[in-house]
DNA sequence: CGTCCAGGTCTAC
DNA sequence: GGTAGACCTGGACGC
């Protein structure tokens, strides 16, 4: 769940002594993900379009309907949409979770395979996800951290307005967030992340 | 008690 | 291809 068969060491030894991030090479960068990438999908989208505390709330229920455990794709498609706006309380994203479990359920789309560690193209990955109902930028690029692919930088209503203040401005495009981050290459958003997330590990 | 909007996305122009 | 409008929900706010 820390995704500790993935090597950052290429990300670590390219940190130059006065790079910003060179605390980092201590081991800092492992996320916690979930068991599957069906649960790891369904989180994200649980934190789509909400406060965070709705994304906790809703994962709970989930967790309850579950009987304890996270709910199966099986499980889902068992309850039905409607079960899952009346109980669940997840709103018109329902319909997107019962989407992804079809599809997964159906074998129209092999999950598991998607994992960077499943030798999964960078590229395919992001195409997959993408063509997810209620997948924009934002969730795929969640997703994509999650699956072991570190280059795409998670942009929302949170690390906007974050990265704007650690470095002493009011704002800053996307555009120019990522040219912020591009020397990193491949770890450019394990990179951002780990810039808004400092302070969240202890010194 | 009404309005706004949060760790966005889809659809219709 | 770029962009308003709509969208479940429930806390946070103003009045």
């Amino acid at each position: 769940m820390f995704a500790l068969d993935a090597d950052l060491s290429p990300f670590y030894n390219a940190l130059a002594e006065n790079d910003p991030l060179y605390w980092a090479r201590n081991g800092a960068g492992r996320l916690l993900a979930a068991p599957s990438v069906f649960e790891d999908l369904v989180r994200t989208l649980c934190s789509t379009n909400c406060a965070f505390s709705a994304t906790r709330r809703m994962v709970a229920a989930l967790v309850r309907i579950g009987d304890g455990a996270f709910p199966t794709p099986q499980r889902i498609l068992g309850l039905g949409e409607e079960a899952l706006v009346t109980e669940v309380r997840m709103g018109y994203r329902a319909r997107s979770l019962v989407a992804l479990a079809e599809r997964d359920c159906n074998g129209e789309l092999d999950l598991e395979s998607l994992r960077a560690t499943a030798g999964a193209r960078e590229e395919e990955v992001a195409a997959a996800l993408g063509a997810l109902h209620g997948f924009g930028p934002y969730a795929v690029a969640h997703a994509m951290q999650l699956l072991g692919f570190y280059r795409p930088l998670i942009l929302d209503s949170w690390t906007r307005p974050t990265y704007a203040r650690i470095i002493g401005k009011r704002s800053r495009s996307d555009a120019a967030i990522r040219r912020d981050f591009a020397r990193y290459g491949a770890y450019a958003g394990l990179a951002f992340w780990l810039t808004l997330t400092k302070d969240w590990v202890p010194a």
